[in-house]
DNA sequence: AGTCAATTTTGGAATCATTCCAGACGTTTA
DNA sequence: TAAACGTCTGGAATGATTCCAAAATTGACT
């Protein structure tokens, strides 16, 4: 295993520690799945992972594992109101991405330079106390335009 | 009435004109109303306000419109998957905002300058097509702070 | 190992925004 | 007035998420 993949996966496992959360065996699979997967997965994807080594996982688990993380600010959650979130647990810290309209692939940009400053030069600005951003560009992934492109040969 | 509200209107019904839609009672009303709340409404507040003329009103006609005015690029559709989405019928071209988590308030930022020439460019680096960009400020507004300031006295 | 208390998990029901659909309604054109 | 068409309604269907009570698991202590 990768072992930016591994470092991650403490990372969080210590997060939630701190907190006094207890690593059971279900979220630690779990913490597995976010940290090797840079798909972006839905919680049904989670779930599904989840239960291929414990097959009586409930939905439930996945969500309440969720909420932990996002207390814990080790996760990003990309809402969407006409189909499943997505969450990125690799890099858990604001950043963009990029997400195809057909597909529905999303794909991580790179982080602009010092997020946090900009957060809190855009707070002091503003009046806000600002927490996060969400930055996402939406379109159509170089695969799909050639799929549209052949299709109308 | 405004004159920049009445001339986005008279925008909005060009564009929908332009594709051969009609601009029937409800609907109209509904253009006005967009056109003149900048607290980026849900649908049902939406609904209430056409409503208070048409008073038969369906939910589903004021989602059928939004339908419509998104295919004629005249509404920005702010999605959450927690609460209701909402909408922006004042400006329909990306821009960010800032948004309040505990009010739920939502404000416009200024445009970034050129965000078409930003969203080529970004095509370009990026091999994507990209049409539009979503870009939110998360965090505590002046109002919502002193709130809590003065709940801890 | 055995018991108790506390935490975690399950599975199903409840909620809520959104979409779908068939029938009713209105408007236009001849 | 009638036919044709688009629009609107009301309610049902869908699907993601949340809630909850009961069952299962865990950890601490004996």
């Amino acid at each position: 295993m990768d072992s930016l993949v591994r470092a991650r996966i403490d990372e969080m496992r210590n997060a939630l520690l701190n907190q006094g959360i207890s690593i059971t065996r279900r979220r630690d699979k779990m913490l597995q799945a976010l940290a090797s997967n840079d798909r972006h997965p839905s919680v049904n994807e989670l779930h599904a992972e989840v239960r291929r080594w414990y097959p009586s996982t409930s939905l439930a688990t996945i969500y309440n594992t969720i909420e932990l993380l996002k207390d814990a600010d080790q996760i990003l959650e990309l809402e969407f109101s006409g189909s499943a979130n997505r969450y990125d647990g690799r890099r858990p810290q604001s950043h963009p991405h990029l997400i195809c309209l057909s597909c529905e692939s999303i794909e991580d940009m790179d982080v602009e330079s010092s997020h946090s400053d900009h957060l809190d030069r855009l707070s002091e600005d503003t009046g806000y106390r600002l927490v996060r951003q969400r930055t996402d560009y939406y379109g159509f992934c170089p695969d799909c335009q050639e799929q549209t492109a052949a299709a109308s040969d």
